[in-house]
DNA sequence: AAGAGATTGTGATGTGAATCACATCGCAAT
DNA sequence: ATTGCGATGTGATTCACATCACAATCTCTT
C-alpha cells in the first residue's frame, strides 16, 4: 500500500487499490458534473451505484424531523463512496451535498458486480476497501459517543489534520476553513458549544488561529482528550 | 434472499448468502469452542480472521480508560463477524465477550481471499454482506446520536424485537432477558436512566413486563420516538 | 429457609451542553 | 461611508442526564 508522507494532503480512500485495479474501476464508470450547492442524491433515492470523486468536494449529511442536520462524511478528490447492500431496492440513507464544483465517476452496481466476478484480485481489494470504510465509521462512532463533546471535537480536529493537515514546523495547519457551525454539525453539537470549546483549547495553547485556519500546536494533548488509539491515518479521517 | 416471517427468531446476518456459498465458507473454517465468560479476542489482538458463530452468543464491547464499557454488537447463531481491512498488521478494536457457551468457525483472512478470488459469485455476495454490516453500524450510529437517550433506548428495543422478538397477538415479546445495566451499556447511558425511561414507557402503555421479559405493546410509538425509517429488518438489529 | 449478592426503583443533587438573547466583528455590495 | 449579513463571542437560563445514596426486591446458593 502506498503510504502518506507527513505533509501530504488528501490521501484518498482508494489508496488501498492497486493502480491496475483502480484503472479497471475507472473504466466502467461514466463521468458526471455537479455544481456546488447541488445534491448528488437525496435520502430515499435508490442506491444502486457508487461514486468516484475525480474533483471537488461532497459531503454526506443526515437530517432529522426538526431540520437539524449532521455531517457524517466529507469526501475529496480520489475518494470513492456509496452504498452496496443485498437489497434489491435499496435506498440511500444520506444526502450527498456538493460543496464545491465536482466531477464524479458513476459506477453502476451491476457493472461493479461483473468486474468483481471476473477479477479475483480486484474482489479482494474491494473487500478490503469496504472493510476500511466500515472501520472508519466505527472509529468515528466511538470517538463521538464515548468522550463527550470535547472528545468529539478533538477527534474531529485530529481527523482534519489527517485529511487537510500541512506540517509547519512543530505545528499542523488545517488548510481548509471550517466554520464553527460546520464543526458543530460534524460532532452533533451547537456552534456555541464548539465556540466555547475552541476558546478553551486556544487558552491552553493546544490550538491557535492563522488567517481563519485552525493550527494544531499540541496534537498529543488532543489525542489525550479523546483517548486516541493512533489508528492508521488512512482510517482516521473525516 | 430468504426473508424473515413475522415471528421468526434470530435471523442470522449471513442470510444474504446463498446456500452453496455459505457452504463454501463453512468448508474453509475450523471449529473452536469458547466458554461463557471467556473472550474470543481482545482489543489490540491481531485481526486476521472472521468468525462464524455456530452456536452460542458473543458480544463485541469497547471500554475506555475509566473502565466504562459499551456493548456495540451482539451476535447469535448463524452470525458472522470480524474485521477485514487492508492493513498488514491489523488489530482488533473491540473485545469479543462470550456470554453463552459457543461454538465458532474460524475463517483465516488468507483462506477467505483465495475463496473470493476463485468464486466471483461469492465475492459479490460477500461484498453485499459487508455493505449490510456497514449500514447496520451506520443506522445504529444515527439512532444513538440523533434522538437523545430515549430515542436510543427505543431504537434498541426495536432492534431487540427484530432479533429476539416473538409475536404474541398484537404484542411482541423480547424473548431474551436484558438487565437495565446491559441496556444502558448498549446505548451509552446509566442504568438509572434506563430504569426511569422504561418506567415512563410502561406508564404510557408502550411496553410492559412479562416474567422479566420486555413486551412491546405499541411498536409504532417506539418508532415515532426514534424517527424510525423502517429500514429492512435484516439491517435493523442489535 | 436463610442469607448474600445482584438487580431494580426512586429521590436529591450536580453538571455539561443546549437554548436564548445580544453584542461584535469582518467583509462584500452599493 | 453605509448597509447588510454571515460568522464569532459571551452571558443567563433551562434541560437532559449523570451521579450519589439508599431502600426494596428478586434470585441463587447451601
Amino acid at each position: 500500500m502506498r503510504h502518506a508522507e507527513q505533509p501530504e494532503l488528501h490521501v484518498a480512500n482508494t489508496e488501498c487499490f492497486s493502480e491496475g485495479n483502480l484503472r479497471k474501476i475507472q473504466e466502467i464508470m461514466y463521468e458526471m458534473k455537479a455544481e456546488a450547492g447541488s445534491h448528488l442524491f437525496w435520502e430515499g433515492d435508490p442506491a444502486d451505484r457508487l461514486y468516484f470523486l475525480k474533483q471537488g468536494r461532497i459531503r454526506l449529511t443526515k437530517s432529522n424531523d426538526e431540520g437539524k442536520s449532521y455531517i457524517l462524511y466529507v469526501y475529496n478528490k480520489g475518494d470513492m463512496f456509496g452504498q452496496v447492500d443485498p437489497f434489491v431496492h435499496s435506498l440511500n440513507s444520506f444526502n450527498a451535498e456538493v460543496t464545491e464544483d465536482s466531477t464524479v465517476g458513476v459506477i453502476q452496481q451491476k457493472d461493479l458486480e461483473v468486474l468483481l466476478w471476473q477479477h479475483g484480485d480486484l474482489a479482494v481489494e474491494f473487500m478490503k476497501w469496504m472493510g476500511l470504510m466500515h472501520r472508519m465509521t466505527q472509529t468515528k462512532f466511538r470517538d463521538l459517543m464515548m468522550f463527550g463533546k470535547p472528545g468529539a471535537l478533538c477527534s474531529t480536529l485530529i481527523r482534519l489534520c489527517h485529511t487537510y493537515g500541512k506540517q509547519q514546523g512543530e505545528d499542523i495547519v488545517i488548510t481548509k476553513k471550517f466554520t464553527n457551525s460546520e464543526l458543530a454539525d460534524m460532532i452533533g453539537a451547537t456552534r456555541e458549544s464548539v465556540n466555547r470549546m475552541l476558546a478553551d483549547l486556544k487558552k491552553s495553547g493546544i490550538v491557535s488561529m492563522q488567517q481563519n485556519l485552525i493550527v494544531v500546536k499540541k496534537l498529543n494533548d488532543l489525542k489525550t482528550i479523546c483517548q486516541c488509539e493512533n489508528c492508521p491515518k488512512d482510517m482516521c479521517r473525516i
